[in-house]
DNA sequence: CTCGTGTCAAGAGCAGTGCTCTCTTTTGTT
DNA sequence: AACAAAAGAGAGCACTGCTCTTGACACGAG
């Protein structure tokens, strides 16, 4: 038992390498046939094994779906992560738009991960709550953690939408969201923060998805940037690094 | 050949017939089976035919495919027209709130095809564009109406936030498509329209492909329709109807 | 150093898929 | 009634996910 945490042994070695393996070619499999295309058998043609013998590692075809769907989250929340840890810590405004630009670029490096993740639910496969919630929570809260930081520190201008108003069922919600996620921002605040969210995403699975024309937009990248502007300011971020 | 417009044969009027049953199992089975599920050989099953005898009526799956996107994007055309003339002429905000509702609402009923138009491309599949583009733009050209006209008749507030700018790429795209669409609209105003779109479309899909937890939102509608507000004032729109 | 145990690979088999090809039946028209 | 066009039927190819059984191997305990 004390050896087991030093060191692996040799069967187990080649037991995670395989599995590492496994992922590596689904991810390749997934880019190239999509979610549904996704066919255990032509993984164990790529490994060089006979196509029972992927299921000593890989339960089923669903199962490999969710290595795919955490793989695949975790790399999104590392972007994610170390773009917006490169931002100075009181530029929130800077924060954001690295956050949302983060998205964009991991989406557009690998489509099909992000089809995976956010787009047309895979038919027949329900994702394990208990495997996939926290890596799939990482973006959001990363976002949320933002703004409040934001707001903490004062640097979020009251909401100049305040006329819109939230109705009573909808503040009920957002305070609950509010104490989940020990949030100091006020209800309008974490309104505007899922309508960033979002949008955010919206804006990206368009370009990814390619419901823009193909010709529209030569410059997508200025688009996006100044969505995310625009959303920054909706939401009461103020551009402090502009000059 | 003066027949052949007043009265279909027999013939031609069973095939009509047969085509529509086709489309109509095939949004059924899109429904269950997701797009990537949809199998020529259980519409068939459906018809009470044998597999070989639907190549008759639809040259391939892709085929089928596209005449259900057709299908759908006619539908959801339809929804948002008949939801905005519904709105008196001058409501510019009305009608805004209207297409978005008629979106969602459209989304939430047939939440198959809302995947097969706005969810992950089918892949191996490429939609024939001179059969979809003309019934896959009619949401965002109608949106283009709206935001014009409201411009035109001066029913938009500048854009609060212009200063967020559009660079000189940017703003080449944006007056070649108002060129394109015989708008009169700033590159500004354009701009919002472009986020509001996206926007839209990226709040249904969240709450569509289920990214809300599932008991986030007791009141999903108050939400998407406080969204739509926010989208709309900060596009400028101003609700005249608010007392 | 043998022997049981657990790991792994192989192969056959079931039921399903898209699509093509050939053959037969039905049908409308002349 | 005769004929051609249209429609359906059936077999077949190559593929899929998944299960079950069989055989090979390595490892560690006795």
């Amino acid at each position: 038992m004390a050896s087991e945490r030093t060191a692996l042994s040799p069967r187990a070695r080649a037991r995670v390498q395989t599995e590492a393996d496994i992922v590596r070619i689904g991810r390749r499999h997934l880019a190239s046939e999509g979610a549904a295309g996704l066919s255990l058998r032509a993984v164990a043609r790529d490994l060089g094994l006979v196509s029972s013998a992927v299921y000593r590692y890989v339960a089923s075809r669903d199962e490999l779906l969710t290595l795919l769907l955490v793989d695949a989250y975790g790399e999104l929340g590392d972007a994610v992560d170390a773009a917006v840890n490169g931002v100075p810590q009181d530029d929130f405004h800077g924060q954001f738009m690295a956050l949302g630009r983060a998205v964009r670029d991991w989406a557009l490096k690998d489509t099909a991960s992000y089809a995976l993740l956010f787009g047309s639910p895979v038919p027949g496969y329900r994702a394990p709550a208990e495997r996939t919630t926290v890596p799939g929570t990482r973006v959001i809260y990363r976002l949320a953690g933002i703004l409040d930081a934001a707001h903490r520190a004062g640097a979020i201008a009251p909401v100049p939408l305040a006329a819109v108003g939230v109705s009573p069922k909808l503040k009920r919600d957002l305070s609950a969201i509010r104490d989940d996620l020990g949030l100091a921002a006020p209800e309008e605040l974490i309104a505007q923060g899922v309508l960033a969210w979002t949008s955010l995403f919206g804006a990206v699975s368009f370009e990814v998805f390619g419901h823009y024309g193909p010709d529209t937009f030569t410059a997508p990248e200025e688009l996006f940037d100044r969505h995310l502007a625009v959303l920054a300011a909706t939401t009461g971020l103020q551009d402090q690094g502009a000059r």
